[in-house]
DNA sequence: GCAAGGTC
């Protein structure tokens, strides 16, 4: 018998229906002389430091480096404290029975570093010895799932993904223990300061915005609008610079005669491209924007949605798909022909040439971009409705037409240079579907200007003297974290070369929403309205560190230069003692300088 | 009591 095991039980299930196995037993599937099982992700973890016999949290223990790693069953906390969860428990006990079974073992978790861990920890934890072959697939269509099982890999050649994935777990767990313990140990031991390669970073990049922010002077400076009038429609247009002083300000609106001279008019269109499909990130920041919800919530709603099998596998960081995908979606399009809201527009798309800027095999990575799948809804909740919508809408979004502007510029004088600008949309395209207001808005814009030609003099209705001041940078909110988040902090508007730079990103798009929930549950940061800001113990915590590696996306960055070194062959045991040597130095330096953060009474 | 990673 041979023994394919997947990830997750959706997979598991998709890859016994290609095989046309349909015996369904209590966690797994058989039929032609194959059964399917899967995991629940990872169901085992490093283990606790009391399993190695670091009791109680003592400066004595510190830092901890066991020998060898042991792994536990996943747990769940309950009122008696943390137990293993007896679901992953019974699935583990229904794996065990199969590999004993079992000739052959096929690995079928998602084709990346964290699959490759999770099938290895419970085929080590289990102690099986039977051979295994790899399946390596990016999508999970019949013809890749048949393709896949057409080029099994050896197991063997995943070996080294395995020791990448592994000193992952352990650096991670080296450094946030031993760092945690050190913080909440050196500043009297009142409760949990934890630290980790993850959450300290981004709370350093919730703090560091705050402090800016807060200290951020304005200045102030004077802008000067006229509203020139062209057959009864008068339109606003600004002085071509803006001014330090009132003064400065007032001599140019004292220059402006009665009438101003049209020296130019420019009018040009400008293509914009359909937004790409859906990750889980960039839903959560959309949901986040247009709904309010946390990146928790969005992520709660989304696995429902995947569960009653009407969304396909929210996790995922591409927002591509590949052909075979893409070849599915004229169905969906026509199959939300119905929907309230944009059945038209869908209507129009049935009919018309899809954008492909979506569609890109390479840039499907473990998981292709979120879509529907075709199901149709039924009795979906306000908010499922509402997620569900934002992942309709923005397939048929993505595989529109560019929306088509026409951006004027119509520079006038009178006594001075001004200028007017606006921006019409010639032709909606993809802005049809939910045909919101465009957020990126500027003030300064006029939605339509008149048709004006070159050389006419208008008549100068008003004029005026408009002080401003300089704005600091926005607190972060849930969408703007989750966006840095990304980038590691580095503010990069450009989508297709934030997409390149997603390597680089702290976290990943399945533990960005539980990192968030960390820092609150941590009291170190708090939602003020949408924003995110940081606690005094959160500020505290921030300046014992923000100075260290810890505090630093960079990081992450050199650990994982360090571990795709590893997964091509380098060295295990220089990246383990390099990490051995930072875990006891960031542990000493935490326990003499945490004194430094006093716990506020809540 | 603690990390980050995955998922029901």
């Amino acid at each position: 018998m041979k023994v394919i095991i997947a990830e997750k039980p959706s997979v598991g299930r998709e890859i016994a229906r290609v095989f046309g196995a349909n015996t369904k037993r209590e966690g797994y599937i058989e039929g032609k002389g194959y059964t399917f099982t899967w995991a629940f992700g990872h169901l085992l973890q490093l283990a606790a430091p009391q399993e190695y016999g670091y009791y109680g949290w003592s400066v004595q223990n510190l830092p901890m480096l066991p020998p060898k790693f042991k792994l536990s069953i996943r747990k769940v906390r309950t009122k008696e404290g943390l137990v293993d969860d007896p679901g992953v428990k019974k699935q583990l006990d229904i794996i065990k029975a199969l590999f004993d079974e079992a000739t052959e073992i096929i690995v079928a978790t998602d084709a990346g570093r964290e699959g490759e861990l999770i099938f290895r920890y419970i085929y080590y934890y289990l102690k099986c010895k039977k051979p295994f072959k790899r399946l390596w697939i990016s999508s999970q269509t019949d013809a890749a799932i048949k393709d896949g099982f057409r080029n099994l890999k050896p197991g063997s050649d995943y070996d080294t993904l395995f020791n990448s994935a592994h000193c992952r777990s352990q650096s991670d767990w080296l450094v946030g223990m031993n760092a945690t313990q050190a913080l909440s140990l050196a500043s009297g031991n009142k409760g949990v300061l934890s630290l980790g390669r993850v959450q300290t970073p981004t709370l350093a990049m919730i703090c560091a915005r705050y402090l800016e922010n807060r200290d951020f002077k304005p200045e102030t400076y004077f802008q000067v609008a006229i509203f020139p009038d062209k057959d009864g429609q008068s339109f606003k247009a600004i002085a071509d610079k803006n001014f330090k002083t009132r003064e400065e300000a007032q001599a140019v609106f004292d220059g402006v005669g009665p009438t101003g001279n049209i020296a130019s008019v420019e009018a040009k269109p400008r293509k914009e491209p359909p937004p790409l499909l859906h990750d889980l990130s960039s839903i959560q920041q959309e949901a986040n924007k247009k709904k309010g919800f946390t990146a928790d919530q969005t992520l709660g709603i989304l696995q429902n949605l995947y569960e009653g099998k009407l969304v396909t596998y929210p996790r995922t960081g591409s927002r591509y798909i590949g052909d075979d995908v893409f070849a599915q979606v004229p169905g969906l399009i026509a199959g939300l022909t119905e929907h309230s809201d944009f059945g038209k527009q869908a209507t129009v798309l049935a009919d018309a040439k899809l954008s492909k800027r979506s569609v890109n095999a390479k840039k499907v990575t473990d998981h292709h971009a979120i879509l529907p799948t075709g199901e149709k809804p039924w009795q979906l909740s306000p908010d499922q409705q509402a997620i569900y919508d934002l992942v309709a809408g923005r397939m048929l979004e993505a595989f529109h037409g560019d929306c088509i502007k026409e951006i004027t510029k119509i520079t006038i004088t009178s006594g001075h240079k001004f200028i007017a600008s606006g921006t019409v949309i010639r032709t909606a395209g993809w802005r049809a579907v939910f045909n919101d207001p465009e957020d990126d808005k500027k003030d300064e814009d006029n939605a339509a200007l008149p048709k004006v030609t070159q050389g006419e003099d208008l008549p100068i209705k008003e004029k005026t003297i408009l002080e401003k001041q300089t704005k600091p940078k926005a607190l972060y909110n849930e969408a703007t974290l989750l966006k840095a988040l990304e980038t590691a902090g580095k503010e990069i508007e450009d989508e297709e070369l934030r997409e390149a730079m997603k390597a680089g990103g702290l976290g990943t798009p399945a533990t960005r929403a539980a990192i968030i929930e960390t820092l609150l549950t941590r009291n170190y940061i708090l939602r003020e309205k949408k924003n995110l800001v940081p606690t005094p113990t959160g500020l505290a915590v921030y300046q014992v560190v923000k100075d260290r590696r810890i505090a630093q996306a960079e990081l992450t960055g050199s650990w994982e230069k360090r571990l795709e070194e590893i997964r091509s062959g380098a060295s295990v045991n220089e990246f383990q003692e390099e990490i051995k040597a930072y875990t006891r130095e960031i542990t000493q330096e935490l326990l003499r300088s945490g004194k430094a953060v006093v716990l506020q009474p809540a």
